[in-house]
DNA sequence: GTGAAAGCGCTAACAG
DNA sequence: CTGTTAGCGCTTTCAC
């Protein structure tokens, strides 16, 4: 491996000039610059991390970690994901991939990164996020809300988003309006079913409780769900799914049971994942912005590691409702 | 930070020492190991990567190369490929992901990583893969097939799951037999025609050229390739789809014919991603073990990097074929 | 402007 | 079995 003493060796300088040229010190002539630059491409240099960032303190890695990477993530949410980081980190970071879901906290090599992203889906990753504050570790936390405001914190306004749509449905002729949430701990959920409750309550239509339910994010639980709703006697007009993949669930529920949406029930995704738009019929569902989230808090979490300062520890980016057909018009 | 040279004062003894002992040495008494031990957990000790890999020449860090990622990649692909890796590699490397499309070659930073994971969807990988067998870089291919002998290479018997699903479509009394491929240079887009085209040959069923068509693995071309099938004046009776994105579209390009599937026409896709069992109707598909695929790569890789010895370079595993509804019986 | 020397945290001879 | 010493590749005082 070529190292910045050869490249000294071949310059005929000192490596600490090398050094000095390849990041630009201000210390060295232009002249010496441009020399020590071109011999570093030629001779195909490329710096070692490990002593860099022995010297620097620095591992040149973020981590981004998952709410349960394993379980209950639909996966275009981590491909947009990281697609959104790598799309603003500077080439001298790494980005490594990570679950969150770790028996001992402990057990976590905080060591090996500069700061982490947190895409967090769940009240249960609050005790990670409690421990990263309490080592005062660099990170941001991506997609749900947090209350401190001491966290780094870039989300949506899913309440709002799911106010939006719901407020179309009702306008559309909906009142019978049933609501199949995520899981019971994620934050989102309980966001979510706000935005249901107020839209409801500000066209002042009375709240079916037996038409709120919690599921798990999960196509099986969109099914499930769904199956239940169409068991009652007095069947909702309208759901809104918590996701996609709990509407998706429910459009398969509807099938089984010989009906036909939206001719027989109308129904709302939320995420609007690729595939929903090739569903028979192609849903209607609001879209969470999470690559703009993601390059956000990934520009922060910059700010943060290289001592910038950062202004605005909150950002709330906008939802938008795509309307597709999945909604019938009363 | 803790040191080892910290708990070296601690222990009274030298920093060479509870190196040793850390590393678990045969050099060190028991007695002396269990103490030193204890006092790292104690005062919550973890290594400094960059200080060791500065050393021992290595990066702990696995690099994970994906054929373009922020494009035509069905993104369960990744979700599954890091979780399968993360099984198995041990917990002193990190796992970077990143995309295999760059421009220029050089510009790849190799001297991150220890090893690298090609996920390989496409021939255009080709120029990548060799540049690091040039390198002599350790890495291993997943996925694609590579006819290289000297490359390490995971692959999953594509033609044969594809052979099986087919005579299974031919048993039910089909013979106009349409194929719907993925992008014209993906390895894997001819594979799965090959077994299309075997399973006929085997079946002496007259291959109608006008039923083989390329698309690229999206939803979209899924669509698009439909309508122009169902647009025959001869149409066929089963569809192989290269992917489950192309299936999906495909699907939606019948409903919107007003046709239904099975009854008017049977569909197979590829792949088995989690949404196609709540597809309306379920879709039938060949389940490629992706995850399975990058566990064994990934322990060749750790393999190769530890330099034990490689018994056998090339690993075909099997598909499965997931019979559900989305097969007419004639 | 440039160089010599020290040191980041760790491992590996070498000595004892 | 344990300690002393040197050195991995790099940046950073401190001199000149």
């Amino acid at each position: 491996m070529v190292t910045i003493k050869d490249i000294a060796k071949a310059a005929g300088v000192s490596h600490t000039t090398v050094s000095r040229a390849l990041n630009n010190s201000s210390l060295i002539k232009n002249e010496t610059k441009q020399k020590i630059r071109q011999l570093a491409k030629e001779m195909n240099y490329s710096p070692n991390y490990s002593a860099k960032g022995l010297v620097n303190q620095k591992k040149y890695l973020i981590g981004l970690f998952f709410s349960s990477l394993h379980k209950g993530t639909s996966s275009n949410f981590l491909a947009d994901s990281i697609a959104g980081i790598h799309s603003v980190l500077d080439t001298n970071y790494s980005l490594s991939v990570e679950s969150i879901d770790v028996v001992d906290l402990t057990e976590i090599n905080l060591q090996r990164y500069d700061g982490l992203i947190v895409m967090s889906q769940s009240d249960d990753d609050q005790p990670f996020i409690d421990y990263l504050k309490e080592k005062e570790f660099p990170f941001v936390v991506v997609n749900r809300h947090i209350n401190d405001p001491a966290v780094i914190n870039v989300t949506a306004d899913d309440a709002a988003g799911v106010m939006q749509a719901v407020d179309y449905g009702i306008g559309c002729g909906h009142t019978k309006i049933a609501y199949i949430g995520g899981k019971k701990n994620f934050r989102s959920t309980k966001e979510r079913e706000k935005g249901v409750l107020k839209s409801l309550k500000k066209a002042s239509i009375p709240v079916n409780l037996a038409y709120f339910l919690t599921g798990d994010y999960s196509l099986e639980s969109g099914l499930q769900n769904m199956e239940y709703l169409l068991s009652l006697s007095d069947l909702p007009t309208l759901v809104f799914c918590g996701n996609d993949d709990i509407a998706i669930g429910a459009l398969r529920a509807v099938h089984l049971a010989g009906l036909r949406v939206p001719q027989n029930i109308s129904l709302i995704g939320f995420d609007d994942s690729p595939v929903v738009s090739y569903l028979n019929p192609p849903l209607t569902t609001v879209r969470k912005p999470l690559k703009e989230m993601c390059q956000e808090g990934t520009k922060l979490l910059l700010d943060l590691i290289e001592g910038r300062t950062i202004e605005q520890s909150k950002i709330e980016l906008s939802t938008l409702l795509i309307l597709r057909e999945s909604i019938n018009y009363l």
